[in-house]
Parts: structure tokens; C-alpha cells; sequence
RNA sequence: GUGGUAGUAGCUCAGUUGGUUAGAGCACUGGUUUGUGGUACCAGGGGCCGGGGGUUCAAGUCCCCUCUAUCACCCCA
């Protein structure tokens, strides 16, 4: 325990984990690839200013900053939002539309470290920017599913729930509130799931006041609804102008068309229609989905594998030309922790393909320049390090993982051979110096 | 940032009402073993008992502070 230990909140990763993390890079990766999205990149630190222009000035208080020898005010960014919004909105007229990029980057924040929410986390981000449409919702679910879909997770591990804040900024008109009260709605509707009732009703009462009790039972019902048909019931009860008649048939319209796409895909298992998602931040405007992993019993457990939706006025409120936007992040702490629970951490030993047994002083040239030999044509090759007797360079290669011992000895030195032994199956054959390569390569 | 619980070897833990020089298993290193395997046997290295202060003849053990982890809040990438 003596001498340093990380941050609070920071990890090593040793070669284990390193591997496992680097697992899960590379899943996200090869994902998003197969759905086209091209990789960006960010730098790690940002102007502070950047950063509270989204978020406000509270969010200070959960960042690494600091005042640069230039007395600049920067941070360690937390996110990646407002960084790629600067991105596309410095260029958002000459990228060819629609913009599908992803990232995988270390993210930091100062606060508290709990399980599953660290100083330091690595997140896997794809968004599609300059199409409006629910199109590219579409593809951003469909790449959040079969993203952790390649991870290894099944059918009953997880599950992403889908949610339209459009839906409630309507529904919430229709009752007569718009604006910041819309949003303070949904706010407490984002807690409702946590907090005892009647916490939920006192945080009601400035808004509906004694009908507060009505409207938590209609939001009830609606968070309750699982079908596409259940919403169109629910909303077609709306009393409603004709305006807002006309927004939410087209809404409901565009939903239909949303899961029939997700559906060809192939992803709407996973998907299930939860309007009792809004998530926290005040700049969705659209479509919204959190990915939670499921136990036996169906039950949500854990926090958010995965989280993410339409922002289309983001960008704008940067001080960019409006672009619409949808897009989710994934961290590694959660997925990683999920994998290890369910036995979903695939073994990522990195044997290597040779172990070259050495005799003495005088084969350990030999040895040596057969190992730059194999190494060069990409074979991975060890041998020890120090003069090792030959019982425990035998067993050293077993615990090595390695396929193929070889081996060079004073009689094979002898007759300008080595011998090749398969260490799965035992087999041992004698080989030429020059046709080891070709050896090798065969067995 | 607020509250609950915990901290002994790299890991999992034992350590009696406070009482000699702090233990086990696993892991690691070496040996048995200079020509054939992850076994076995033997040996070894490794501990400011998280840190600081206090009580006591005596503290891993009791008290206070602090750090760290973890859980619940707050908040959320």
C-alpha cells in the first residue's frame, strides 16, 4: 500500500484489463464501420468557455480546470458534444450531408466516483448530422443495438428504451404548458421512476395544482403503453387544436415508420416503446433511448449501458448554423462490468505462436536469428530471456499459451535442424534451418 | 457536495476479552531438473496492519481526525 496509488476516480489498466478495454474499442469500432460511420477526433483540452456555453456555468463544478500559462481558462473535457458541434457547425456547410461519425475517447469529471461512474471513463459516441428525418434515428438505434449486440450480449441481456420528447412537449401543450414549464415537467417525469409518490406530486403542484393528481395518473398510463397502437389510442383521446392535431398524427405517423425500419433491420426485439424516458438534458428535442441491461426476470439493472437522441438545435445555440442531429453515447465502465457479470469477456490471451526451446550458449545464436527470421514474417515469437535448463524452458512454453514449441539443441545443432513439437498434440518433427518458415507455417 | 459501511501480502481472507517476532490459501521467484509440459514436493521474496494523532505498561485490535473504496442521495458522460 506504500508509495502512489491512482487519483481517485482514475485506473490503471493492466494488461488484462487493458485488453479487455481495448476488446471493447475495438467492437465499437468494427460496428460502426459496418454502418459507415467515419472516426473523428477531438483534442483532450478544451476553453472552458466551450464547455459552460452548453451546459452552464454549474457545470464548473464537475470539471478538471485550470488556468493555462497563457492564463487561459481550460478543462478537461467531459464530454464530447459541444467539441464535435464545432466541428461540423465550423464546416457545416461544405461536409457532405448526412455527416456519420463516431469517436472513442477518454472523457473526464469531477465528482464523486461511485461503481460504474468514475473521473475517467472511455465512451464510444456516434452521431448523424443534416438529416432531419426519422431515418437517421433509425440508424443511430440500430447501431447503439448491434454495437452491444457484438459485444456478446443476447437477447436477455439488455434492452433499449424508447421515448419522444416530441411527444411529451405536445402532449404537455395540449394540457397547456410550454416553454421552461414543459421543461420542468419533464424533468420531475425524468425522476418519477425514482422518487416516492408523493415526492412526484409536491414537484407537480406549481404547474397543475389540486389536477396534479389527474395528470400523474394520465402520465401513468402513458409511460405504462408499450405498443405503437397504445399511443396512437392515447393521443388520439387528446383534446387538442387542429395544429396540434396535425403535429401529433404526423408524429405518430413518423413512429410507424421508425419501427418498421428498425424492424426490417432486424433490431425491434430489443426495442421497447418507454415513454418514461426523457433523459436529463434539456437539449433533446426528438426521439430519446436509454439501453439498460436486464436480469432474469426482465428487470432493469444497473444505470444506462447506453444513452442518446435528437438534438437538432444544439448546434445552432453554439453559435453554428442550425444542423439537426441524433446521435448516443456508450461508456466502457458499465458495458465492461455487464460483460464480466454474464461470463461475456471473451478470454484475450495474447499467446504467442513460437517458443523457442534454447540449449546452450552455443544454440542461442541460432535460436535467436530463427526467432528474427519468424518474427519478421509476423509470427509471434518468444524465448527466455536468461539460460533456462531445458525441463523448465518445456514447461515455460506450456504456460506460455504458445502453439508450436522450437526446439534447438546441441543435436540438432549437430545435424542443421531444429525440432518443431506441437505442444497440443505432442507431435515432433525434425526440421532444415531453411525449410522452418515453411514448417512452421504448415503446422 | 451530504450520509451509512469498510480498509491486514499482488488477490481472497484469518488474527481470541488489547498481550511475545502478524498468519493461511492462491499468485510470484528459485530448486528438485543441462533433452520434453500447466502436476507434485521443497525453499524463498514480499506487510509503515491505508495515513496521522490519542488512550494504555502494551494497539492490527479501543477513541478522534484524515485518505481511499463502496452503498444510498445530489447529479449525470
Amino acid at each position: 500500500m506504500a508509495g502512489f496509488e491512482c487519483l481517485p476516480g482514475f485506473r490503471d489498466f493492466y494488461p488484462e484489463a487493458c485488453a479487455q478495454r481495448n476488446f471493447l474499442f475495438r467492437v465499437w469500432t468494427l460496428a460502426a464501420r459496418r454502418f459507415g460511420f467515419q472516426e473523428y477526433d477531438i483534442p483532450t483540452l478544451e476553453p472552458l468557455e466551450l464547455l459552460t456555453e452548453k451546459s452552464g456555468p454549474e457545470i464548473v463544478e464537475q470539471l478538471f480546470h485550470f488556468t493555462d500559462k497563457g492564463g487561459r481558462e481550460v478543462a478537461l473535457r467531459p464530454e464530447l458534444t459541444p467539441s464535435l458541434a464545432r466541428m461540423v457547425g465550423s464546416q457545416a456547410n461544405s461536409l457532405k450531408r448526412p455527416i456519420k461519425w463516431f469517436n472513442i475517447a477518454e472523457n473526464f469529471r469531477y465528482e464523486k466516483p461511485q461503481k460504474g461512474r468514475l473521473r475517467s471513463h472511455y465512451q464510444f459516441n456516434a452521431d448523424v448530422f443534416g438529416e432531419p428525418g426519422e431515418g437517421a434515428d433509425c440508424e443511430i438505434i440500430a447501431l447503439c443495438v448491434e454495437t452491444l449486440l457484438a459485444t456478446g450480449l443476447g437477447a436477455k441481456d439488455f434492452r433499449l428504451r424508447l421515448s419522444d420528447r416530441s411527444l411529451w412537449i405536445d402532449f404537455l401543450a395540449a394540457l397547456g404548458h410550454e416553454g421552461e414549464a414543459a421543461l420542468g415537467i419533464l424533468g420531475v417525469i425524468d425522476k418519477m421512476e425514482r422518487l416516492p409518490q408523493e415526492a412526484v406530486l409536491e414537484k407537480l403542484e406549481p404547474w397543475f395544482g389540486d389536477a396534479r393528481e389527474d395528470f400523474l395518473a394520465q402520465v401513468k398510463t402513458l409511460v405504462s403503453i408499450r405498443e405503437l397502437e397504445g399511443l396512437k389510442r392515447f393521443f388520439g383521446s387528446i383534446v387538442s387544436n387542429a395544429a396540434l392535431r396535425e403535429r401529433l398524427d404526423a408524429r405518430l405517423e413518423s413512429w410507424e415508420r421508425l419501427l418498421n425500419d428498425l424492424d426490417a433491420l432486424g433490431v425491434s426485439p430489443w426495442i421497447h416503446i418507454d415513454l418514461g424516458i426523457v433523459r436529463g438534458l434539456a437539449y433533446y428535442t426528438g426521439y430519446v433511448f436509454e439501453v439498460f441491461a436486464i436480469d432474469g426476470g426482465g428487470n432493469y439493472v444497473g444505470r444506462a449501458l447506453a444513452g442518446g437522441g435528437r438534438y437538432d438545435h444544439l448546434v445552432g445555440r453554439l453559435g453554428f448554423p442550425e444542423m439537426p442531429a441524433v446521435g448516443f453515447g456508450m461508456g466502457d465502465v458499465m458495458l465492461g462490468q455487464l460483460l464480466l457479470e454474464r461470463g461475456k469477456m471473451p478470454p484475450l490471451i495474447d499467446a504467442p505462436d513460437c517458443f523457442l526451446v534454447v540449449g546452450g550458449p552455443a544454440e542461442r545464436s541460432i535460436a535467436l536469428k530463427a526467432a528474427q527470421t519468424l518474427r519478421a514474417a509476423g509470427y509471434r515469437v518468444e524465448y527466455p530471456l536468461k539460460p533456462v535448463g531445458f525441463g523448465k524452458q518445456f514447461k515455460l512454453a506450456g504456460q506460455s499459451g504458445a502453439r508450436l514449441a522450437l526446439i534447438f539443441g546441441e543435436e540438432e545443432r549437430a545435424a542443421g535442424t531444429a525440432k518443431l513439437r506441437n505442444l497440443q498434440s505432442g507431435e515432433e518433427q525434425s526440421v532444415a534451418m531453411e525449410q522452418l518458415l515453411d514448417a512452421v507455417a504448415e503446422a
